[in-house]
DNA sequence: AAAAAAG
């Protein structure tokens, strides 16, 4: 039985420190100066300072703010929302209290604003924005707020959208979709999402058959049906357009597949469309491209988030585990999970243990959930393990998705697919394995914990030669150095030394692994994965990794054009015919161990100590605090 | 060769 997250009583009571920019707002806060200054010019004459929302101001009014803000989901009513979509908040879904951000976006989107929000993660951003779409239709076609019976009622047509809703992803957009059909339950209105990897003409079928108001789907399948004139689908009285995560939806990318898509819709000259932009994060120079989204003379900034707050949760604490090696990843990974379900276990007051392994590439996600199922024969407190990233079955993934979401402990390997906005209800803990690939997408997979006013903890596990990058890409946050996992500083090469019986472990379960699983892992960290670190220092990195991590007595061979692409590297072996054919070929089987020997003559050779550091210091003010 | 997203 799934249960929603947004448990929102006592979310509402927390401090109202919250910015309320009004378009005519002369806020000179650097994030929104560009948008705010042409709003302001565009509209009133006689600007009026930006409003601040603070506890103390709305402690006394406990339903209404000075501008009439609505925090309970029953007064709803009282700015025309229909009862029946009321009563499927209050009832069906459980909720009391509004939100932060739902208090401050649902209003001036009722009353037709385009909006910009930004808030933390986990604060029921998705029911903000559903219930002034679903309102809206409501309000264009009153009928359409009693579900058709046989007395009478409208037949939905699938040529009649009237609103869009964007995900960057296809779980979100299905997690959006069940949401929303929550919120409709009990009025006439039907959603459909339209995703790839399923069956488009089922999905057609269905939508023809039981007809369409709001469509939630992902770029690609959207602009297929879209442009499809044949498809039966079509928005021409489209009258809200929105776009989850907004900031990553206008990133290169997916900027043109969203033009592309515009350009199926009625043109807003001709037919006005309210648009909402909704994200955790909204970066300074995303705000000058959701300027040509939104209404500039009719549009609002409303930030949950002060202008120097963290974007992090203060409750959520935030740890970094600088290891050695590449090699010391796993054995460091499974201390730090047995050390989390023992927590789990003796600590009545910690949530069961339910964690998410970040991971840069989807062949390290395969390969970290293989190692991890081969573990539990030898740790039984191991919970059960999923993975989830592209390259997998639309089937499978979901599958993976689901059980998740139900699962009341379990560990789910995943690339960043799962980043931004999936609701994995009490997740304990998030663990990002090498570096983020920028700021944040950091905070968005931290998300994935703490949701709700939830507790839980984020843990970063980063190789000695990524820190400086780390550094860089991660400035202002409240991380925590931790050096308690003995395996992190343990030196895989020092055949002397006793070390730490995980190392052993871990390689007993990559005894298994398939020989292509290495090179395509080796492969896949050439390729931009780790964007910043050096080159050579990776290529070195990925050696030792092979040897004392996998061990293979040299290092997996690479496709000439990948050794091409990255130039002068030592240390790397490209794939001549040869091996091409051995991999090839049947019964092929790799050396096994040979772990700690070094052959000067070999790639492997470490050059690391000599290596010099091409990072350059972080030239922001602001640092990283690791 | 790197998340994702259309087949």
């Amino acid at each position: 039985m799934r249960t929603s997250v947004l448990r929102q009583a006592g979310l509402c009571r927390a401090a109202f420190a919250a910015r309320h920019i009004q378009i005519s707002s002369k806020s000179s806060a650097a994030l929104l100066s560009q948008i705010t200054r042409v709003a302001a010019v565009q509209s009133l004459p006689s600007a009026s300072p930006p409003r601040f929302y603070s506890a103390e101001a709305t402690a006394q009014t406990d339903n209404a703010g000075s501008d009439g803000l609505i925090t309970r989901f029953a007064d709803l009513a009282s700015l025309g929302v229909h009862e029946n979509v009321v009563r499927a908040i209050t009832r069906g879904m459980g909720y009391e209290n509004m939100t932060e951000v739902q208090s401050m976006t649902i209003s001036p989107a009722l009353k037709g604003k385009d909006i910009v929000a930004q808030a933390k993660t986990g604060t029921g951003k998705t029911l903000g924005f559903l219930v002034p779409v679903v309102q809206k239709i409501i309000a264009q076609e009153p009928e359409l707020a009693y579900a058709p019976n046989r007395f009478g009622g409208k037949r939905a047509r699938s040529d009649d959208i009237r609103a869009i809703i964007i995900s960057p992803t296809r779980e979100l957009a299905e997690q959006i979709g069940e949401e929303a059909r929550k919120l409709v339950r009990g009025t006439g209105l039907i959603v459909q999402t339209a995703v790839g990897g399923t069956q488009k003409r089922e999905m057609l079928y269905r939508t023809r058959q039981q007809g369409c108001h709001i469509l939630v789907g992902t770029p690609g399948r959207l602009n297929d049906l879209l442009s499809d004139s044949g498809s039966g689908i079509d928005a021409p009285r489209l009258s809200t357009l929105v776009l989850d995560e907004a900031d990553r939806m206008l990133e290169v990318g997916f900027d043109e597949e969203l033009r592309q898509i515009l350009q199926f819709l009625p043109d807003r000259k001709v037919l006005p469309r309210q648009t909402l932009l909704y994200s955790a994060t909204i970066p300074k120079d995303v705000v000058g491209l959701a300027r040509t989204y939104i209404d500039k003379n009719n549009f609002e900034f409303v930030q949950t988030v002060k202008a120097d707050e963290v974007l992090t949760h203060d409750r959520i604490p935030q740890y970094i585990v600088p290891v050695k090696g590449f090699e010391n990843i796993y054995p460091a990974l499974l201390e730090l999970v047995l050390k989390g379900i023992k927590e789990s276990q003796t600590n009545p007051d910690a949530l069961p243990f339910k964690a998410i392994v970040f991971l840069p590439t989807t062949a390290e996600v395969i390969v970290a959930n293989q190692i991890f199922r081969r573990l539990k024969y030898n740790f039984r407190d191991i919970p059960r393990t999923w993975d989830i990233h592209s390259k997998l079955t639309q089937n499978a993934r979901t599958r993976s998705a689901n059980d998740f979401k139900d699962a009341r402990t379990g560990i789910l390997f995943s690339s960043d697919v799962t980043a931004r906005g999936m609701d994995f209800p009490n997740v304990s803990h998030v663990i990002q394995c090498h570096t983020p690939p920028n700021r944040e997408q950091y905070i968005h997979r931290l998300g994935r914990t703490g949701r709700a006013n939830k507790p839980g903890q984020g843990w970063l596990i980063i190789p000695d030669i990524e820190l400086q990058v780390a550094r860089n890409k991660l400035p202002g946050l409240p991380i925590k150095r931790n050096d308690e996992l003995q395996c992190a500083t343990v030196d895989a090469a020092d055949t002397g030394a006793a070390k730490h019986p995980h190392f052993e472990h871990i390689a007993d379960a990559v005894s298994k692994l398939p020989h292509e699983a290495f090179k395509e892992c080796y492969q896949s960290y050439l390729g931009g994965a780790l964007q910043g670190v050096d080159r050579q220092k990776l290529v070195y990195a990925l050696n030792d990794l092979s040897k004392f991590g996998w061990g293979l007595d040299q290092p997996p061979a690479v496709k000439p054009g990948i050794a091409a692409h990255l130039g002068r590297v030592q240390g790397l072996r490209v794939e001549s015919r040869e091996d091409r054919h051995r991999m090839g070929g049947p019964g092929h089987r790799r050396d096994l161990p040979g772990r700690g020997r070094r052959q000067s003559d070999d790639p492997f050779d470490n050059v690391l100590d000599r290596a010099q550091s091409l990072d350059r210091r972080p030239s922001r003010r602001e640092q990283a605090s690791f």
